[in-house]
DNA sequence: ATGGGGGTTCCCACAATGGGAAGGTCAAGG
DNA sequence: CCTTGACCTTCCCATTGTGGGAACCCCCAT
């Protein structure tokens, strides 16, 4: 039984984020009778969950549909395999999206000759008319 | 000399996010007598602008940055191609941050039987202490 | 004059995180 | 016993970029 400081502690999540994802419901701690929250190691073990789906890109949404699965005895693995692939999609979308961004830039960029003239084909492109 | 939501016809970008950017200082459109702004052609030029700079992922702070360089007849491309450059390393960090994760989770999938068992190596890997 | 299709400002929302203020609580030590 | 400092509580604000909507004003055509 630990208060919120040393769960964040235990748990790798701040404070601040710990109340946060109470507010949005993923966690529901004790309180003791001076109003403090009070985490069980069943709490500290979700927290660490919640972590690691953060780190792997999960939106909260997500999580807590992971969450309801792994609470789930009964839940198939079909079930998280799709929830994950799904997001394993949104990732690469996203990523690729960035990396497309950056190879037009790279290549407006290597255009230019990076002197001290003004003229620069990256400003002519964002000037252009469509 | 157009209203906002002709300008945001010929521009691209939306009336709601036109009158965002003059809030934070991309933008001065004129005023007519009955208080609606009033678009110059320049004006929508410098929309277009801005749209192709949020196209490429710059965000505002670096298109404002974009915007002084290309007003100023006197800016060296090197100045504009730093700043191109540096945004490619942050959309490139970003892109392969996302295909890191993308990978790690995509992984954990391939070991997931993915049928109506409840083992799954995905939440196990949530689960995980550290 | 009236109705519709603009325009104006202002507030709220999203997602996830952090900062900080004002105030309550507890344990240690003088 | 009381102070001090560390910790807890709630509440508000900011970030980034975009959208929704309310309440209200304006102009033109019927």
């Amino acid at each position: 039984m630990m208060t919120i400081g040393e769960a964040a502690a235990a748990s790798g999540v701040s404070a601040k984020m710990i109340r946060h994802y109470e507010t949005v419901g993923l966690l529901r701690p004790h309180r003791a009778a001076n109003g403090y929250r009070v985490y069980a190691d069943a709490d500290i073990a979700v927290l660490r969950f919640i972590r690691h789906a953060r780190d792997l890109g999960f939106p909260l949404e997500k999580v807590r549909r992971l969450l309801a699965l792994w609470r789930d005895r009964n839940r198939s693995s079909a079930e998280v395999k799709r929830l994950a692939l799904s997001h394993v999609e949104a990732l690469e979308a996203k990523a690729a999206s960035l990396r497309a961004m950056a190879a037009s830039l790279r290549q407006l960029a290597e255009h230019c000759h990076g002197d001290e003239r003004p003229e620069c084909p990256i400003l002519d492109e964002l000037e252009k008319a469509p």
